[in-house]
DNA sequence: TTCAATTTGCTAGTTGTCCAACAAGTAACT
DNA sequence: AGTTACTTGTTGGACAACTAGCAAATTGAA
């Protein structure tokens, strides 16, 4: 009998072994933008660090582009379930806003995958043009959340009559997104206090 | 005689003429930069969009890095010098805060090359951790000119109390690096409204 | 002529992509 | 169950396109 199949083998179904090599593939590209930057990001050092061959990419993804697309994609989706946590639902407009602010910082504090995002970001910013499309619908969204949870705060009463949701969704969604590329820029910088310091302000800001 | 020298022509002093070359490279390299990203940067393209050879950025600058810094340094400078405006002396501290951030954000708007710099500082966060140094030490400067004129600004009394100038300016200077980012990500968007409604939002969070 | 500014030919190194060979997994048949 | 035919996943050599850097040749100014 061929040995029971050991978890720590490759040896396993074909759709497992393609599942699993495109995991890693997409795992070491994230982490090789995270320690080294979008330029060691190639396909042989993908492949090296992940366990398999530099050809092996382009067969999954078809190109580089896609590949970066798909990593974009996968990020984007991590990002979007960690802010779809059960204390925005439940807290007042005001609260709401916070909570989401704050979870937003603190993913980007302990999530190093998350980081490989808005490399990928400034990337685009930088030298993609094409992926560009991709970061502005997700940013666009965030803002839109952003904005729902001032106006609730509105009509709860605990967010100020005068300030317009729209134009303070905006400033918040600048400001965790400027706040997210000071912390690349300076990756020694301690969110921890910035964090809190931030968050008291735009409650003594906004609160009505 | 050689007829008078033409203003309109290369033919001058070797002074002029290498001060010449040098200012159309580098202007030549933030057009690029800006027009088609920093990967259409490469010394071919900026030779012949300057009208020169591709080999002269090289014998100029020593390296692709060389004038890489060589194009920031003057850039920076460039801003610094759009933002000692006399309005911002003048003001009171809750309005030398909102001037900054509107000379800022106009430069942002009408100076076409000012966007070189922001894609050049993301080029930085994204590929070239050797320039973060650089851009990390003008941020921390510009954080610094917002916490002073907000601490000017309580002592005046038109700057609430409650609100710590040094929070609230890394605040402002994360929003203005981000509000940056987001008008790469999206050349089309227009910055008038987005400027006058941050503006208001900024007046009604923070003054006394 | 003499010196500086600029051009051009060349080199070495890198990277993404293609593709034919190889290996591992699956299914069919006896 | 065991052997064989087929499918799918993976590898690594070859190739073409690019790019920065160098150094000798050329052009222009003094």
């Amino acid at each position: 009998m061929t040995s029971p199949v050991s978890p720590l083998t490759n040896r396993r179904t074909q759709a497992t072994r393609r599942d699993r090599s495109e995991q890693g593939l997409l795992a070491a590209a994230a982490d090789l933008i995270v320690e080294r930057g979008l330029a060691s990001a190639t396909f042989e050092n993908i492949g090296v660090r992940a366990g398999y061959s530099r050809g092996l990419a382009t067969q999954k993804f078809g190109s580089k582009q896609g590949m970066i697309e798909h990593l974009i994609l996968r990020l984007q989706t991590r990002l979007q379930h960690l802010l779809d946590d059960r204390h925005i639902e439940a807290a007042s407009g005001l609260e709401a806003t916070l909570a989401f602010i704050d979870i937003y910082l603190r993913s980007l504090a302990e999530d190093r995958k998350m980081r490989a995002y808005f490399i990928l970001l400034a990337g685009a910013v930088a030298v993609a043009s094409g992926q560009r499309a991709l970061f502005a619908a997700a940013h666009a969204d965030v803002e839109r959340r952003i904005e729902a949870m001032l106006q609730r705060g509105q009509i709860e009463g605990n967010v100020r009559g005068g300030i317009n949701p729209d134009a303070a969704a905006l400033m918040i969604g600048s400001m965790l997104f400027g706040l997210s590329m000071q912390i690349l820029l300076d990756p020694d910088l301690d969110l921890d206090p910035i964090r809190e310091t931030s968050l008291s302000t735009l409650r003594l800001s906004f609160q009505a």
